[in-house]
DNA sequence: ATAATTATTGGAGATTAGTTACAAAAAGGA
DNA sequence: TCCTTTTTGTAACTAATCTCCAATAATTAT
């Protein structure tokens, strides 16, 4: 009872706000880079409205530091990706059925 | 960057509804949890709105196979809490600050 | 310097999701 | 039956998010 549910985990997708929040991104931004590709929102059949699992929170975080590092965006989003590579099969293979 | 960051993970809170179809609780009956102290959502100060963090997403499945088991809805919160003892004070050393 | 590309931001108007509060209906036990 | 626990309904309201059209910066190329 002491590890992760990674069932559940995978499930747990937040709010475009709270995202913002989190990663201290502000909504805006987060819908333009999602416009754009270099973030994606969980496609659900529910919900209308976006929701970010814990593996884009991640990469938001990331990119944010690679930015402020001077990437631009698009190569922050590859290398973000690329570092994260793990933990995104670990996603891939737990999707959420919606 | 392989295990689960704790920090994050305790920020991530999903809504009501999210809560409702993950755990398969309806809405109204989580409202009625939480009005009797079985549950409780994040306090927070910038929404108004109800979320929900990874432990008490684990305690209402708990929660509701010890229903289904016949315990009482008081019972079932306390034996829940019991075993998930160890998740909650993780929970609680890392408690997200709004 | 001007033009083109990349990156960010604003806001109106509509829609969806969530809130409380009062109330009623089941279900279970003494 | 009576009392308590548990669940559910709904109305009226507020909060959060959505899309779409557009504008403004900032960067890079010619």
């Amino acid at each position: 009872m002491d590890e992760i549910d990674y069932e559940l985990l995978g499930q747990m997708a937040v709010t475009i706000g709270d995202a913002a929040r989190i990663t201290d991104i502000p909504i805006r931004k987060l819908r333009y880079w999602e416009d754009k590709g270099y973030i994606d929102s969980v496609e659900e059949k529910t919900n209308t409205t976006r929701r970010f699992d814990y593996y884009m929170i991640k990469k938001i975080v990331l990119m944010k530091e690679l930015l402020e590092d001077g990437y631009t965006v698009e190569a922050a989003s590859n290398k973000a990706e690329a570092r994260l590579s793990t933990l995104r099969e670990v996603f891939n293979e737990r999707s959420r059925k919606y």
